[in-house]
DNA sequence: CTAAATTAATTTAAGTTTAAAATTAATAGC
DNA sequence: GCTATTAATTTTAAACTTAAATTAATTTAG
């Protein structure tokens, strides 16, 4: 129950580091004066720390702000072009790989198609790898330039020293990728869940932003959902945390494709919605089909956005969030159309306190973040202050 | 999103301090040499801050190691006589007070009997009142000597500059307790919900020791959760996070006494068990009416198994907890005698790789353990070493 | 156009804190 | 009683933050 929290007087450096760091990351555009204000530092602490970090070249002077009498304030901003990094989204359909300033601008993107089925573990290491040569090549980004690869991939990471990736979509069982992706690159690897990567996505740029208590869910073939507390991903003891849609809302339901019965995706997952309505589309026009059926409305869909307001209320009662974003294509879908019914479902089914300080929202970013979110994975590390030079590793003490 | 940690190096020496007293609180007998090695701490720093919390008399030396040649390590330990604590627990059926020494051994103890529906806020302010000074007379305690009052309530605690106490049960409809109370008693007074309180004892004391990510789960008359996340309570931002027993199970299901429909509470109350088998027992006998029932099995015990189940399964989804521990009177009276069918009903409805980390178990303490876990609100205020004397607050910087 | 006024930012000085090294303390074994 | 050994404290040096003093960069008044 020990925490290890900051220690010496030089883990409060590197503390106050990364809290300006991260500050003028998320304000952008902001004076000394103002830092100061937002992190709670000294004016003499934020002379000390800018100017280290400028010297580093992690932050740049970019302007003034005009003044009416005296010394105008110096703005500063993150340097967008310190370091770059790469986001990788392996899904169901496709990898997509694309390369980033740290402003989140995109500078490339490739992508591989995935014919259903077509889940074999050399194969998408192999589009992932020739993916990461091919933005560095089409943007002219130097490989010391990139500060590091994040992936969102299906299914439960297992952190530990060699992440390994439980995917029952995919038929991976335990599939070390960290390891196989090492074999072809040393660039520093950050591997999550999809899900929770384009949560962090709309946590930092899209409907999420501001928000500490924030719940992300994911309506797409399959149902998920990632937790944030407190600004950061809950994750529980496996990383498992947030398989929203494998709780049950029926005792002995209908059967899921996980096995069990009465799974909330075996009622809101896009296949089960078109199969309740007694349509069995191929893959290939799912959301075409769903997109259909959704604009004619009908029970199907009434019912669904009951189903769908009592999984959601589930998550209000127990979390008190402030915040839930909806996402994924098919939860897009749904909320474009449906939003108030949505939210009627969700007052009727959680209790009145929770529910008045909660606001619903979808999500802005469209389904194709995972990418973006899985780029922001490297950021988060870059944020911590400990990156001195885009490739160079800290020093070993 | 400014993360407003430790900042200068004074919040770091009280940051060091805390960690320091909280290690030895929960360690016990430790040596200074055994401390360095849990609190990451040079032995320089355990020699500073020690002999500064010796000094304020609030760990003491107790005793020496034996050694086979060389200086002989000191033992150490918190003061158990530094200050008391006092911790209430207002339920349904009684206004329990008791006072505790730091080492939270009972010194003396006051309870009051609430008829049914007797829940009249005047009442039980008196109650509490009456109460603190009975067992600060009993035990002889003088009221300096007391650290401040946790109080365990029912419902949803609404944290703010006057807290606010929302119970249905008891029609308490934003009760200011704390601002009533103060008017009878000038002790620091700390609220929140029953069943996190009840958990905060377990987890400290009882079956929730040493982990990290738990999750008590309390089934009386009502039902609810109180979630532990990295060792510290979840609140959510209203501080109503954990209302599992109105979270829904079915889509239209039974009628719960929340109004709402399908809610797990209308299923594995004891309410709810006892009239889906048909008895009507009044408040008095509920309690050897379910004892009754559940000895002698049969389907609807049977039923409620598969119920609880999938309640502890959605939990364990969700949240990836390593532990859950089964608290109140019904969910004890239920582990005690089906532990194993719900083990199996559980791991029929989770997803396995969550379902392998966890262990399921029954809490340790007993149903009364809520005026103890209250008490530990204000014994972890004390950790966080800012109290310098007991009823003296720290200095107003 | 210059000097005063004003505000921003940096430098300096003072005070904390921790870690490493040196010292002192306490014990067992001979 | 002396030495070896281990524990704990004290001393010293380095690092860091804050407050105060200083320097820098503007606008405005005359």
């Amino acid at each position: 129950m020990a925490t290890p929290e900051r220690r010496t007087v030089r883990d409060l450096r590197r503390g106050n580091r990364a809290v300006l760091l991260r500050t003028l990351y998320f304000a952008g555009l902001t004076t000394r004066h103002e830092l100061s204000g937002l992190t709670g530092l000294s004016a003499a602490s934020i002379s000390n720390v800018t100017s280290d970090l400028i010297a580093e070249n992690i932050i740049v002077e970019a302007g003034l702000v005009e003044s009416d009498g005296g010394r105008p304030r110096v703005l500063l901003r993150v340097n967008p072009n310190f370091g770059h990094v790469i986001g990788v989204d392996v899904g169901e359909t496709h990898v997509q790989v694309a390369l980033f300033d740290l402003d989140m601008n995109e500078q490339a993107k490739s992508e591989f198609t995935l014919r259903p089925g077509e889940h074999d573990v050399e194969l998408v290491v192999r589009h992932i790898l020739t993916g990461i040569d091919a933005v560095m090549a089409s943007s002219g980004t130097d490989p010391a330039q990139v500060m590091g690869v994040g992936i969102g991939v299906p299914g439960i990471v297992e952190s530990g020293p060699e992440a390994l990736i439980h995917a029952q979509t995919f038929g991976w069982d335990a599939v070390p990728l960290s390891a196989l992706l090492r074999e072809g690159t040393s660039l520093p690897l950050y591997i999550d869940n999809g899900a929770k990567t384009l949560a962090q996505a709309e946590l930092w740029f899209g409907s999420g932003r501001g928000s500490r208590h924030v719940i992300v869910v994911l309506i797409g073939s399959g149902v998920g959902a990632s937790i944030i507390t407190d600004g950061r991903t809950y994750r529980g003891v496996n990383s498992s945390a947030g398989e929203w849609g494998h709780t049950k809302i029926a005792v002995a339901g209908r059967t899921c494709r996980c096995g069990a019965r009465g799974c909330l995706e075996a009622y809101i997952g896009a296949e089960g919605i078109l199969e309740r309505a007694g349509m069995t589309a191929e893959m290939a026009n799912e959301q075409a089909a769903l997109a259909e059926l959704v604009k004619s409305g009908g029970p199907v869909i009434n019912e669904t956005i009951d189903y769908l307001g009592v999984g959601l209320a589930n998550l209000i009662n127990l979390f008190n969030p402030e915040r839930i974003v909806i996402g994924g294509w098919a939860g897009l879908l749904l909320g474009q159309h449906e939003l108030v019914k949505i939210k009627k479902a969700v007052a009727e089914n959680s209790l009145s306190q929770p529910y008045k300080t909660v606001s619903i929202t979808l999500g802005r970013l469209g389904p194709d973040a995972v990418a973006l979110g899985a780029a922001t994975l490297v950021v988060e590390e870059f944020l911590l202050g400990e990156i001195f030079s885009p490739t160079q590793q800290p020093a070993v003490i």
